[in-house]
DNA sequence: GCCAACGTTGGC
DNA sequence: GCCAACGTTGGC
């Protein structure tokens, strides 16, 4: 089993979106970044778990967690012209895109901030930590994905 | 709103 | 294939 981050806008679909979905459950859509496309088509498998980061938010923060629901298939989207997604260059046939369902797991009702991320040792590695870092779809190792779990229930608790 | 860092596009 | 111009992401 794999661990990741996936960053969305919440103002797009937030962690509280998810949880209201149908069966918890919603189709991670959208991604239109080559590097991304190949870990969602290549790397992510069903069980696999999801830090639910929180991008372009004030601050930016990991607001929950998520497992993989299913794995790989072709993101529709693209193929729909009033989609803000649609891109002509993918086919039915010849998918240029593809999405994974994500299951609700877990809130953190005071999410884990990226400045407080950026205070705690075992997180340095981390890719969102750094600068310029726009991947949507990152790999993190079973420590960091613990770690982050580990803080942000220890903030919980208060 | 600013802008640094990236990714993509397209002329050559 | 190079690279300048442009568009996007996302922290601040």
């Amino acid at each position: 089993m794999k661990h990741w981050l996936f960053k969305s806008e919440p103002e797009q679909f937030s962690i509280d979106d998810l949880r209201q979905s149908p069966g918890q459950t919603a189709h991670w859509d959208g991604i239109r970044n080559y590097q991304a496309r190949n870990l969602i088509r290549d790397e992510i498998k069903q069980g696999d778990m999801v830090l639910f980061y929180h991008s372009n938010a004030s601050p930016p923060a990991v607001a929950g967690t998520a497992k993989v629901a299913r794995a790989a298939y072709p993101d529709h989207t693209a193929w729909d012209p009033k989609s803000d997604y649609y891109d002509k260059k993918s086919k039915p046939d010849d998918p240029t895109w593809f999405m994974v369902d994500v299951t609700f797991v877990e809130k953190f009702d005071e999410p884990l901030t990226l400045p407080e991320m950026k205070e705690i040792k075992a997180l340095a590695d981390m890719m969102v930590i750094r600068k310029g870092m726009r991947l949507s779809i990152q790999p993190v190792t079973r420590k960091e994905f613990d770690a982050v779990v580990r803080e942000a229930r220890k903030k919980n608790r208060g």
